[in-house]
DNA sequence: CATGAATGAGTGTTCATTCAT
DNA sequence: GATGAATGAACACTCATTCAT
């Protein structure tokens, strides 16, 4: 039966998006399984026929979404070999999906209302894709064009951090594209602010940091 | 009566710092008002003499977080004439609140929740701030040791991302203090990632950004 | 087609078995169509074609119970001319089937779920019940070995009172089969509790009660 | 504050009222709360502010009517010497309270509907009262004028069956009352239904049944 | 000032029933 | 005959807010 399968996957997609504009929107707690439903134009039996729960609901829209993100990153940089150069173009893939669906923003802000099994699995979810992007820094250090003193995990969450962060002040309107913020950032974070001529002697010094790392308190590291 | 005042005073604190804690351990939404007076060790007709709407005392926490963390940068760059030197110590002193306390971390995140007026004094709240940065920001880059291509909002956003993202990933127990994590940071941003010998010859044209700037929906722009 | 008849047969059979066991253990209102129709091993649909409601279901149960009923009661006296034997081994064939099958207990309690023209019906059923047994305990009084004095209509109450109540008790594990439980109430009620050396001169003032009956508010009385 | 308990007290007695009438005319589950605040003249907020939870309000219920009904019990039989006169001013008072209260109906037929630590402790209460009439039943049998053969246990609910029988079946319009009623059941059961006539020679053996007790499933035999 | 009982609109969820396939 | 997706009214329960004391 390919019209039911289709249908019943597009039946589960306007679920998810509604979920998703809204959550991204209202903020999880604040949305009504009810206004889910109408965004979908079904009825809140309807939608609880698909999931039973919101709890449920939230979790099946953040894996869907890590999974597209994925997906999306991995297509960016398939057949480009440098490893610098594929990090700048993950960033732009990453915040390009960040930007444009709305399941990326729910999955930023919105895991605090998971519990339970339902944590603990995205919390693996969420630790594979950090595990993904360590991979794509250490690569990117791998080739020597990196200060050597530089801690990688501090800088995949200052990367990180403004990336993310965009997704609360980006407006579609604005000046710039994502590409392009995207590679803004990069840019400031490759070269740095100060110019040439206005650096200590010592850079080596004031980028060093303690070599220690930290371990997480729900998982283990992933750097 | 400063007996009165203080004791008043006192209680309003009780209020706070258990919303405060609350909202960001569960979130504004899925926080009860009867959890917090609770977490004050007061009942659910008490806090409603204080502060008589939810939103309201959102609100009044956020005043109290952005007034504390300006008192606390204000103090960190007293006497301090270079304006870099001023910004690096400012970065320091608004991660050292942010990740010290409770109070201002609900305010990156639930601002969504609130509607109609309280939402325009948030927003009017947070444009004051970020004009207050945009000003540390304009001095540093006065100084003609900036890159001149640099976007300062694009950069603040950048700083800020990073800042802010932190309260996400940080822990009291991990091996590095805010001050730390803070000019890991700075130093990162000042000198970039990339070690001189491997830059492009014209770091200039890779900086460069589009130089009009976004209007906000939600609001005016700040820089 | 017989084929097609009896496999219809069976599944109905399926279904009333389910919900008779189902509706014992948790009760009617408590338990749900999609979980007989699991314990059928069918779906919500397929319970509703045979069974358009639910009401129609508890009815069809209870009309099926009162027959398996009756059928056994009639076998166990056939052949039987002493009434006041054929009343013992009719309180034996009636507790064997409470306790044998799950189907009729739920008369006992969860008529009152039933409304409207499915609680007549109800009411019907059990009047028609109720006469048979008014029957059999008339005949055994006509035989003169009875009291005289006796009420044969709360004399019925009594006996089933005993015997439905051994259904909330009686543990298929226990020591006592179900037809030496049956004797052992017969054996109570027909020669009493006290030992005849102690009974009052005027054993039948005491077995004396009022003549007038009772009209039912729920239909008229059948003894 | 005597006003503020008194009216308190006042409150719950009326939630409770107006629940035992609705679940003993309706049963648990078909009873809605909306239905029992709106009985008791309350909205089903203020229901859930006394009672959190239906099944919590059930529970009180029983707890309340078992109270009552072991008040009552001690009560009829305070300062009666004879043991089988004693027993029969219990069955009085059993059935007085059973066919008065709705309660008590309600702790018949209801306890199905709880579960976990909420049933644990209905079964612990029922214990309690069972254990009770066993000892107003060994007393009686103490005196030696039963018949020696009788299993007590048996006997127990034999009465117990009769007289929560007459709950399904009693309408106080009917031609006797309460306590008429019980002393029926009583005369039945002390002295039979058969002539003396009429009896064998053996009643002895026909009353012997066996001996051992069994175990119950959901606790020990109390008896 | 502080209390806590009471409110009632609204929440996530349930479930008997329908019906196109 | 049988299916299972869809329905929508109803459910138990929540909770910000009110207000008499």
């Amino acid at each position: 039966m390919p019209k039911s399968i289709k249908s019943s996957k597009a039946v589960e997609d306007r679920f998810l998006d509604a979920a998703a504009r809204l959550f991204r929107v209202k903020g999880f707690a604040a949305t009504t399984v009810r206004e889910i439903a109408r965004a979908a134009r079904m009825l809140p039996g309807s939608l609880h026929y698909r999931y039973p729960t919101k709890d449920g609901l939230l979790l099946a829209l953040m894996k869907r979404g890590v999974e597209t993100d994925l997906a999306g990153i991995r297509a960016a940089i398939r057949g480009v070999r440098d490893p610098v150069e594929r990090l700048r173009l993950a960033l732009r893939a990453r915040l390009r999906y960040l930007l444009g669906r709305d399941a990326a923003q729910v999955v930023l802000f919105e895991w605090r209302a998971l519990k339970g099994p339902a944590r603990q699995e995205m919390v693996r979810l969420r630790d594979g894709y950090e595990a993904f992007w360590s991979g794509l820094l250490h690569e990117a250090a791998g080739t020597g064009r990196f200060h050597p003193e530089i801690d990688l995990r501090l800088l995949r969450f200052l990367m990180f951090g403004a990336i993310n962060g965009a997704a609360l002040w980006y407006r579609p309107e604005g000046p710039r594209t994502p590409d392009e913020i995207s590679d803004a950032f990069w840019g400031l974070i490759a070269y740095g602010v100060l110019d040439e001529a206005h650096r200590p002697d010592d850079v080596a010094s004031a980028l060093r940091t303690l070599s220690a790392l930290e371990t997480r308190a729900d998982g283990g590291a992933v750097d």
